[in-house]
DNA sequence: CCTTAAAACTTTAAGCTTGAAATAAATTCA
DNA sequence: TGAATTTATTTCAAGCTTAAAGTTTTAAGG
């Protein structure tokens, strides 16, 4: 997250704040309802979180494992954040640190292969999940969402 | 957020499953990364949060005051949790809790008039805010957006 | 060398969030 | 009336999150 200039508010705004603004709640409202069921799921069916997934989810794509700091810029997230929940997925053996022979600073997080095996068999839930969740737009409607998202996240990324 | 069964990995996957997936990480995407750059500006230019933020718009909608169980309603969090964020708006002054006549348990949750002008100067922040971050789409592009939000919305609600 | 700066993490304090347990008041109804 | 239930809220424990401060190790410059 990049800052940006803070800009006063206008006199007279013009008419587009309004279905911007219009469009940016229910964005909102449709992926904060979707990740509270995926919140919801994770932790009734298989007792874990929606952060400790998706620090799995990024470890299983790197079975060599990755440098934490490498784990917060990739989830976004800050470092002490992940500190704390790697800590937890160790604790249920389901990810380590291994040491780095050059360099004692720092280690590399990965999944044990029981963590991999959890890890599979929840990536396979939250897909059909996922695709439950979203059954009310057609393929053709999900391309054509996907590709508008796209573009707004494109202007979005350039700081 | 209402529970719904769970339902088991599919053994063949529908080939929709992979465009609804990639439609949900980029919402995620664009979601999140709004949701952070506006706690970035409302902490660094505004010294407040969030969820603050949305407790006094909740609150503001309603001049004549929201019972704590209707907030938290509103707001889809828990009862706990409202707790909480208004005990520290009413220790900075912007809201309070007024008691009801008839009913001892429950009170009504209130923005005091200093609560009022700093959201009102919050709200304008707020709505250029969105305007400017999603400036990449054009009113055309926001509409139909928009319009296929509701629609993936729609089929969402009813459990 | 060896001092200083940079890099990689962890720890800490404060706040947000939830579900569950606890408290208290109102309502129901035997 | 009085016991049991429902309603409204707060408290609590555990986890997530961040920014800031603190540790340890490595790299750079003199």
């Amino acid at each position: 997250m990049t800052s940006s200039p803070v800009h006063a508010p206008k006199t007279s705004p013009e008419p587009n704040t309004k279905s911007r603004l219009r469009l940016w709640l229910r964005l909102l409202k449709l992926s904060s309802g979707i990740e509270g069921e995926l919140r919801k799921r994770l932790r009734d069916a298989h007792g874990t979180t929606l952060p400790r997934f998706d620090v799995m989810a990024a470890l299983y794509r790197y079975p060599d494992g990755l440098k934490m700091s490498d784990l917060s810029d990739h989830l976004k997230v800050s470092n002490g954040n992940v500190t704390g929940i790697l800590d937890r997925l160790t604790e249920e053996g389901l990810a380590l640190r291994v040491a780095i022979p050059g360099d004692r600073r720092a280690h590399l997080a990965r999944l044990t292969p029981k963590g991999r095996d959890v890890f599979a068999g929840l990536a396979t839930f939250h897909e059909n999940w996922i695709n439950d969740l979203l059954q009310g737009l057609s393929t053709e409607d999900a391309e054509t969402l996907s590709a508008l998202l796209e573009k707004a996240l494109a202007s979005q990324e350039r700081p």
